[in-house]
DNA sequence: CAGAATAGTTTGATATTCAAACTAATATGG
DNA sequence: CCATATTAGTTTGAATATCAAACTATTCTG
């Protein structure tokens, strides 16, 4: 193995260390940034369930549930929760009455867009002083990790 | 706002959406591929935890627990279930008898190997096709992560 | 229309987590 | 050297989260 291979080799082992580091802490991040503003009541897992629940997709509890793979017992007591607290809203489907549309109140849109504004933020500082073509490099990377996970999951 | 920046905030609302979505994929066939493996009774949680312990530190207990900001509680259950099953053992120090160290079992080595290797396939597929100068710009993607989570985290 | 299938909730058991109390050992400072 | 404070880790009890299975209500199908 000569000098450049070497080199690379090290390279792929910092940015797989980095990678294995990385989203606890961002995931932590986002709980704890989201705490110090208005929705002190939320954690990361709620956000989770906010952001995948949408601004306007009014999506199925089982959609959601099979999205985020959880049981529907599950989703059932986390909507609990975060109808509680005001969040979301379940809208009963006039067509088929078994189903309950979800949808996020004023409240969780708010809090929609300030975590999607801190995701943007993030976003900004990580692909600081690149130029476009860096950034398609990026996107490229990411799409790499999609059909990764794709072929893993068996698509 | 003209059209090249149009664009770049185009690319940066991909790049963002992606990210959310991409992690707890991640985590999922992490936690997916090592059940199909020897290791079947590993979750995802306890192989962050075997990460962190990590293959020649010997941590101590505390220090894991800070790193993984963790209760000192949790995690003691934690590591009675990984010690249990196999995957490390407690080494109590001599020189202060207070302390525990942590360390991988030969069964937990393995099992670390397994899942760096499959972080390493990950991050190899993920650069496929980049050159030097491209892997370069995602490592000071990567630090700019880093810098942003110092800086949110206070250090 | 009867039975199968589907959407979501409820239930009961198990697992996870935390904070606080606790035990044992070491450090401190008088 | 001793009394006290501090530190490392465990235990305990309560709260929360999760799942699978049973259940209810509704819709689909043959």
């Amino acid at each position: 193995m000569n000098a450049i291979s070497d080199e690379i080799k090290e390279d792929y082992n910092f940015i797989s260390d980095s990678l294995v580091d990385i989203y606890d802490q961002i995931m932590r991040i986002e709980e704890s940034e989201i705490k110090k503003s208005r929705f002190k009541d939320i954690t990361a897992k709620e956000l989770h369930l906010v952001h995948t629940i949408g601004l306007h997709d009014h999506k199925t509890t089982s959609e959601v549930a099979r999205i985020l793979r959880l049981s529907k017992g599950t989703l059932t007591a986390n909507l609990n929760n975060l109808e509680r607290k005001g969040y979301i809203s379940r809208i009963s489907n006039q067509r088929d009455r078994r189903i309950i549309n979800l949808a996020l109140t004023s409240k969780g849109r708010l809090l929609y867009r300030a975590h999607y504004a801190f995701h943007r933020k993030l976003v900004e500082q990580c692909l600081k002083g690149f130029d476009g073509s860096d950034i398609k490099k990026m996107k490229q990377a990411l799409m790499n990790v999609e059909d990764f996970i794709g072929e893993v999951s068996g698509r």
